[in-house]
This record gives structure tokens, C-alpha cells and sequence, in this order.
DNA sequence: AAAATTAATGATATTGATTATCGATTTTTT
DNA sequence: AAAAAATCGATAATCAATATCATTAATTTT
């Protein structure tokens, strides 16, 4: 693990309430990629008073602070997670939800080259793949 | 070019009204990747009288019939555009919001790949790359 | 070919996620 | 301590997309 979401908050000047700490706690401990509604959930149970709108605000202000992202995954809503210095890709599996984060450097150089080879720099990109299980058993 | 999306229609046993010819004809001719209300002032122009329920509904239905592919680039409103056999994915322009296709075989084996290795078969894929464009004149 | 049935359309209401507003509360600056 | 600024909670507004429903068009049955 590295630097929790309230120390890069430190770092980056962003300032902390009881409520942004709060939020910035539980995206920090989790290891999945909740939605809004999900993370206001895990939230109020700690803190049953905060609002929506603070969650929507907060997550809003971290990414903006570079310190969350947001997936826009296939038709659903967005999910974010916490931003880390190792980038990483995601591979869905289309029956049961489920997330796996993989890194592949040889696609990764290449995307670059694909932008260069049509006189651009790259400066972001989005790749998800979308797969089903194997059998395992033969 | 291939075969026009009236053409599909036919192969494809989906019903062809005025409405949903008008509006396969306006994709056809498109070299572009409009969104609904961009295809809805397309197809007004030549029937002022078709309703944006139906440009919504048919754009839904070709989508489902695999005629018409969906896109939800960062932030915006799904655009569509024709599927044709060559698959490919897109850089796009953060300036501009130009949008460049290209296809790149090396990263469409790696990606498969990549399930490949966490036990899954690769169903679809989502690659969008996102540049600057590079000061030529240096 | 007329009647009955089914499908598609246009207009508009509803939904669902997200953002905006606004008065109240808390924090920071004078 | 008073004034100013920032944040909050509650809720209204927005926006894309879907659902509803009465009307019109197409298809099937008599
Ligand atoms: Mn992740
Ligand atoms: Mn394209
Ligand atoms: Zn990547
Ligand atoms: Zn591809």
C-alpha cells in the first residue's frame, strides 16, 4: 500500500472536513470501485448524518485533486477508485461484474506509438476489455 | 465502402418504416460519429415531422440488431456510428474533439492475450486513446 | 375488401444520475 | 467578537434516455 487519500490531501493542499475525511478514509480502505451510491452507503453507516450532495461534491473535488479517478464502465454509473501512482487497466467479466486490474507495458508503449504515428501526444487513454470465464476443467 | 444500413435491414430481418429509412440512409452517409440530437437535426431537415422518440428508439433498435455501434467517449452523449466488418478504435482530439480511427493488430492480440492469461475469453473491448496534437514546424 | 389485430409513431411524462441552489452551520480572517 | 468565506444538508433543477399512451399505419384474419 502507499500514501492514504488524507495525506495526499495534505500534500495537495485540499482541505479536510470531518465529512471529506470520512470519505476520503473509506475510498482509501477499499479495493474495489464503488459508485456514488454505494460509497454513500459504506459512509452513512459511519456517519449517518452527511448528505449525498457531500459524497457527489467530494468525489468530485478528489478527482479534479488528482486524487481519484473515475470509470465510466459500459452503461452503468460512474465508479471511482483511488488514484495511485501505478497506472493499471481493467478487465470486466461480463457475467458477474467482477473487476480484474491488469498492467501491460507492450500495449501501453504501443498506444503511445499509435498517437505519435498520427502526430499526437498521448495524454490519456481508456481501455477496458470485457470477458467471459473459461472452463477450466478441460 | 460496403453495404448500406437499408441493405442490413433487409439481411437482418428488421422492418424498415419511412422513419427508420430516413434515419439509416443519414447514418449511412455519415463519416462521422453524431449523437442523437445531431442525427434527430440530420433526419429534420429532410422530415421535419419525425419525432426524437423515434429517432432514439430506432438508433436502440440497430444497435441491438448489430447495425449501428454505440460510443460513450469521456463525458459526453453516446454517439453512434455504422459497424462495419473492420473493427477499429479511435484517438481522439482533446482540443478539438476531432476523432482519428485506427486499427492496430499487435495491441488487438495482446489485449486477448491479456484475458487469456486471467482465465477469460476476450467478448469486446473499449480502446479510446485521447492526444494533443504535436507542433509539426520544430 | 372490411374488420380485427399488431406494430410504429409523435407527443409528452417519467426516470435516474448528477449538478445547482439556498438557507443554515462551521471555519477562517479581520 | 464581528465579518467574510467555505462547507453542509436538503432539495430543486437539469439532462439524456426511456416509458407511456393515444393516434396512425401496416399486417393478418375473416
Ligand atoms: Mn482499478
Ligand atoms: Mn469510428
Ligand atoms: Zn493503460
Ligand atoms: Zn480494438
Amino acid at each position: 500500500m502507499t500514501d492514504t487519500i488524507e495525506q495526499k490531501c495534505l500534500l495537495k493542499g485540499v482541505k479536510l472536513t470531518d465529512q471529506r475525511r470520512l470519505i476520503a478514509k473509506v475510498m482509501s480502505e477499499a479495493s474495489d470501485h464503488p459508485d456514488v451510491d454505494e460509497l454513500y452507503k459504506r459512509v452513512s453507516k459511519i456517519d449517518p448524518k452527511i448528505s449525498i450532495a457531500t459524497v457527489y461534491r467530494t468525489v468530485k473535488l478528489f478527482e479534479e485533486s488528482g486524487i481519484l479517478t473515475k470509470h465510466e464502465f459500459k452503461g452503468g454509473k460512474a465508479r471511482y477508485e483511488e488514484l495511485n501512482e501505478g497506472h493499471h487497466d481493467h478487465l470486466i467479466d461480463v457475467k458477474s461484474g467482477e473487476i480484474i486490474e491488469f498492467v501491460d507495458e507492450e500495449i501501453e508503449e504501443l498506444q503511445k506509438k499509435v498517437a505519435e504515428k498520427h502526430g499526437y501526444t498521448l495524454v490519456d487513454h481508456k481501455l477496458e476489455l470485457y470477458g467471459v470465464k473459461k472452463n477450466l476443467n478441460k
